[in-house]
DNA sequence: CTGAAAGCGCTTACAG
DNA sequence: CTGAAAGCGCTTACAG
């Protein structure tokens, strides 16, 4: 653990013109810099970070808070976010609230919230020049102040903060566009089995849905909505329930709002003698591992959470270069993955 | 971001005073202690850890270098060590570093090394207590010197170094209760689709395996090992290898070495009309999200990852409260999951 | 182009 | 029980 002063006697230059070096000043010689530059090497000397953020104002690193790590989404967004960081030459201190542990995944809780604040603290504390925060599921985040010395950008989720630009998923086109290939695979007779009445998800797609079933004259109050709490239980059951209402006719097709409730109603399918993708379509949502394994494999979209990662990385790097943004809330394209269920 | 300074001068009190109350040092009277904990909750006040890391000696602070986050393991891993820190109120902080994307993969590339090596020099710069290696898959991890002034622990992979406690899967019981399965279910023709030849999971494997059948008086040199290469179209190739051989007869029972083997185990059986747990038993490793949503759900050995994480935590506490451990490799045994496949 | 000095927000002996 | 002072390893004006 050698230090600046040490690095200085051996170098014979002062403390001062170490730090020059290391912060790319341009106030020192050619020369000199060499000579030091040399010697860092040598000795392998690492500034200590510890120390320069305590006195430094630009400290090239962002910070981030995780709602939770085990969130199957979280691991791809923050690699995503890294790439762009990397690329920038910036740093990242991350933070995990465990939210799904400790806080059984309810953002509302005070504990929740006060280990937020007290997050914020340390992250400013630490000098980051921005705070992107990874929600675990997409829902309304309400407890980051507007008022915060750095720029703040939100991933996979929504705030109504106005300052605060979000990055999500588009699930309004997502939804539309499952419509239409389901239209154009001569599909009419459609159901939803979705995630929670009062998701944003369940909203957002529903409205794409829709739109595009009017496009086709198709009456979009005939579809048949039975939530499925995001589970394969869930899904399931809400299988059972649209195919077992007598009051109206069986539908063709069935447009599932994640892959583990698809998996639920091919479940219900098979134990009622009924194939997937032949007697009735199936199609998923966000192309979890899970899909592809299914038999038949799932036809589904794709929720591109690298891509969210960076753009909400890159958002966050126009902040802070202040670059004007119009970017309230980004939504990111989903990609549409053809396999065998419809 | 009030600062000891300000809050000092708030509440009457030197700084000195305010630092011994928040480190809990017992020469504060209980009044003033109260009076300044009733002002620090008040105002909000949360410590620089920057600051105070620069200066104290302990810090309650556990270093990760994390491997790679979007290892499927990782985020449970990380999981079970924060269980433990937390419990003891330890923080954390943590390094990626991202070996799938920069180093694709090869733990033997010198960036790697350099980038490792200059990772712990800030861990050691930020004054952890410890560090623990979280690797991305299981292999021997040689780069961590041992001479390091805190104590260092490797999660989920193996090292060499004496001073330097392993915690990983049981990859020899784990096998060997598999094979006692199989044989317990009948099966007495037994294949092998193994990940690499060359990999300490597959030596192993095979050892408990083979002990299990010499116990039950079967000759191993019968059994066919193929390497799989541990994803879907090596388990498919290795498959039909085993089942086109044409010098051997046809296995009753095939044990993959992970979940996504077997699943390619499934597609050639399928392919060839056959239905994996009827035809011919399958077993897989793992217990990844996948297993259970297979056709039919896969009898597999779950790795329990966030007991890893736990122990490896635990074990880290035991070094820094100098305990005697005795543990240099510790094992976690896998749960066996008993589904449909066999 | 180079260096002496102040200071970031804390902790740690030490003196009282 | 309390506080003044030194110092952790850096960066940042500022003077030369």
């Amino acid at each position: 653990m050698i230090t600046v002063k040490e690095l200085a006697a051996r170098c014979g230059v002062s403390i001062a013109t170490i730090s020059n070096i290391l912060n790319g000043k341009s106030n020192v010689s050619e020369e000199t810099k060499q000579r030091v530059l040399k010697i860092i090497k040598e000795t392998g000397y690492t500034p200590n970070y510890m120390a320069s953020r305590l006195r430094a104002t630009k400290t090239k690193t962002i910070g981030l808070i995780i709602d939770d790590l085990t969130a199957f989404s979280t691991p791809s967004l923050v690699d995503g976010i890294l790439d762009i960081c990397e690329n920038a030459g910036y740093k990242t201190v991350s933070e995990n609230l465990r939210i799904y542990t400790k806080y059984e995944n309810q953002p509302e809780k005070n504990e929740y919230k006060e280990n937020l604040s007290s997050i914020i603290s340390q992250l400013l504390a630490y000098k980051v020049e921005g705070i992107i925060f990874i929600a675990a599921n997409s829902r309304e985040v309400t407890d980051i102040p507007e008022n915060l010395p750095v720029p703040v950008v939100v991933a996979y989720a929504y705030t109504k903060a106005a300052s605060i630009p979000t990055v999500e998923i588009d699930d309004y086109n997502a939804a539309y566009e499952t419509a239409k290939y389901l239209l154009s695979k001569g599909k009419t007779k459609l159901a939803v089995i979705g995630g929670a009445e009062t998701s944003i998800h369940d909203k957002k797609r529903i409205e794409g849905f829709e739109d595009a079933l009017d496009e086709a004259d198709i009456d979009f109050s005939k579809v048949k909505y039975i939530p499925g709490n995001w589970d394969r239980q869930g899904g399931y059951n809400a299988c059972k329930k649209i195919l077992s209402d007598s009051n109206s006719e069986t539908p063709d097709a069935i447009f599932c709002f994640n892959d583990l409730m698809a998996a639920g109603a091919y479940d219900y399918l098979y134990e009622k003698g009924k194939i997937p993708g032949k007697d009735i379509a199936i199609i998923g949502f966000d192309n979890r591992e899970v899909s592809e394994y299914l038999n038949p494999p799932l036809t589904t979209m794709e929720i591109p959470l690298k891509e969210i990662g960076r753009k909400a990385a890159e958002v966050m790097f126009k902040k802070i270069n202040n670059q004007k943004t119009d970017c309230k809330a980004i939504k990111v394209p989903c990609t549409f993955i053809e396999r065998k269920s419809v």
